[in-house]
DNA sequence: TGGAATAGTGAATCTCATC
DNA sequence: GGATGAGATTCACTATTCC
């Protein structure tokens, strides 16, 4: 079943039958208090909501309401997830305890994610809440499991555990004093804080919606509570990302909206199925990451800014010359001095500089004197005190001579 | 000040003085309805308490009188960050947004941190909430700034922008064509999702003390929200981590806790602080939850391991010198190098060595010449530059006369 | 006075030139 | 031509300025 109905969510949830849902996946407006705007990117449509409310009790009151009909529709072993921000989820999870009881509360999901922003006196908000209440205790629930961290000992994956006299947890012996081999092992199970990068402005996957929410954050919560063939539903459907999400995974789905222009907009992605994999969730942050830690540590040490993804300079420093930038550039390994120097110049945005720190970390090439004024070359601590260090080592041998 | 208080926490905020708090930090029970037990680990000492309420409205009852008099002895620039997880953090902060008024919510800080798995059916947990409110609207803050992501490129946070006709963000450029530099950059302002290690069991830093808290927790939530010399006050202080941290950083604080056992585990923390120096080789990796950053860094990219804070030493080299250490002292802020030098060589354990460095900050004090052969000063690579930033500007200066 | 325009942001993508 | 990498781009941001 593919179901996209146009209409105010509360009078459209009644019509529908009770105990035949399995999931409810709800991003209702979150009490922001403000006008959501947002134009496609060929400024064809500018697709808006009003997130504005005469007061708090109003907007509870709807979600009250839209609640219990949730409730009534989702069946037995059904699950609902609410998506809500800092505005008003402490009051939106009180709503919940009221109505899903708070022993069928199952997780605060933390979906995280780092953002572009101006900077302000305060935190930079990055995360979002997501609420996970099950109907009954008896819900249905798929572990996923994910890789081990990097720290983990390998000893404790691969052998079984128990709990001392103490309470303390200790390897478990057979009579021999033989360790015993735990069963098979699937990796670490999904966490509640889910860090999926937020839907880049870039991405192919991006309709001009405001709002709208990554279809990787969708499956997910579809993966673990529902089974091929079950039934999603979204009343708050807006882009349509529940369904693009639902129909990937072949989960059944009925998506309402009020808009008509969102209702339109979520048959066209359903035509289409632009899913972009996020790049950085394929490679991984540390694909990105080309310093190593030593580096990362100097750049610090001298209050510099890493940069990655520039083969010229490692980072530039906090201060300005000029009111220009200074970059910075560690030699390599295996880099003479020379090649270091001709790598910071030939960087694009080094040229802009008046002036341009190389730090050198090896001797193994000598220097020819330096013409360039704009360039400063600055032996690294280790490399000082190498140098220091041998020449200590000279004068004992010298004396023992 | 440094007062460790043991009562209970009501009666004794109520002796506290108006508005002469900076920062409260509380981390009373959770409403987990449990008892919490934990053995140090040479099973001498086992700690515990009770967080068992008679029913929900007790446990907010008591939070909400705690939380009135926190509002009354806090400064008007003061915060209050309460620590709490999913078991009532809703409701707690139904009862700061009461209290601190709703328009005074700064964050919801997100600590999220890797666990161990006791696979259950669900997500696993591995997130606990710090609410941050104000008493005012002009609230103390130090913003702290972080790394630029790994995906960023130089050019963009290099080069200034500015919207063209069509409303598109564009280079700007000047009326020859060339780019235009961007002002100075400091990194990216800090989110407010937080990732700290849990204290791993092995910890040195563990104390035996069920539910304690990271110091580096502690230390950044200082460090955002005070300054040195101003005070801070933890409720329910426990195993007196924040008191620990706020010493390290130079904030005065207080500390109250009902548990007698707590009270003395928390001095003995504080007294540890200051460690002799004869015990410094035995202990070898010591937590180094004192040093500045700017030292931590300096000394991680000389390849030294860090040590606490004693009069003399900084930290040792890897490598050794005679088969005996070279330790390491970093010249601080207003000491002349002849009192670091001083410093170094009094220290007992620095005697036994053969060699020993020093590493010059700064210039305010001419040294004369050095006679000890068994001391090597070396200018930290920051100092090298500045001192080079000042021969450019020299010339500058002397080219335009 | 207070909403609207605007100017400054940086994460992560897309694009396009280069190998 | 596929892979790579540098550069440009866009926005559920935020503070300031502007009427």
């Amino acid at each position: 079943m593919e179901k996209i109905i146009k209409g105010n969510c509360l009078e459209e949830l009644k019509n529908i039958d009770s105990e035949i849902v399995d999931l409810i996946y709800l991003d209702p407006p979150f009490f922001t208090q403000k006008k959501h705007s947002l134009t496609t990117r060929d400024n064809r449509i500018n697709y808006q909501f009003y997130d504005i409310w005469h007061s708090l009790n109003d907007y509870l009151f709807m979600m009250k309401k839209c609640l219990i009909e949730c409730k009534r529709i989702l069946k037995k072993t059904g699950n609902i997830f609410l998506h809500c921000d800092k505005s008003a989820s402490h009051h939106l999870r009180v709503l919940l305890d009221q109505i899903f009881l708070p022993e069928n509360f199952r997780s605060e999901i933390i979906w995280s994610y780092k953002r572009w922003s101006n900077s302000k006196k305060g935190l930079l908000n990055s995360h979002q809440t997501i609420y996970f209440y099950s109907k009954t205790y008896d819900f249905k629930f798929n572990t996923i499991y994910t890789d081990y961290s990097p720290t983990t000992n390998v000893d404790q994956i691969w052998q079984l555990r128990e709990k001392n006299d103490y309470g303390k947890s200790v390897y478990k012996k057979d009579k021999n004093g033989n360790i015993i081999l735990a069963q098979e092992k699937k990796g670490v199970p999904l966490s509640d804080v889910w860090e999926i990068p937020f839907l880049n402005p870039k991405a192919k996957e991006r309709v001009g919606y405001p709002t709208q929410k990554p279809v990787l954050l969708l499956q997910q919560i579809i993966n673990i509570s529902t089974d091929e063939g079950d039934l999603v539903l979204d009343a708050f459907c807006g882009s349509g990302t529940t369904c693009v999400a639902a129909k990937s995974l072949h989960r059944n789905f009925i998506g309402i909206d009020i808009s008509e222009d969102a209702i339109a907009l979520t048959q066209k992605r359903l035509n289409e199925m632009i899913i972009t994999n996020s790049k950085l969730l394929e490679k991984g942050k540390t694909s990105y990451i080309e310093k190593s830690e030593d580096e990362l540590f100097l750049l610090k040490s001298i209050n510099a800014i890493p940069v990655q993804r520039n083969n010229g300079i490692d980072g530039f420093l906090k201060r300005q010359f000029n009111e220009k930038p200074i970059p910075v550039r560690i030699q390599k390994k295996d880099e003479t001095l020379e090649n270091a120097i001709a790598s910071i110049n030939n960087s694009e945005q080094a040229k802009k500089s008046d002036l341009k720190i190389v730090i050198q970390t090896n001797n193994y090439h000598q220097l020819f004197p330096l013409e360039d004024e704009k360039i400063i070359v600055i032996k690294s601590s280790e490399l000082l005190i190498k140098e220091e260090l041998q020449k200590v080592n000279m004068m004992v041998y010298n004396k023992s001579n």
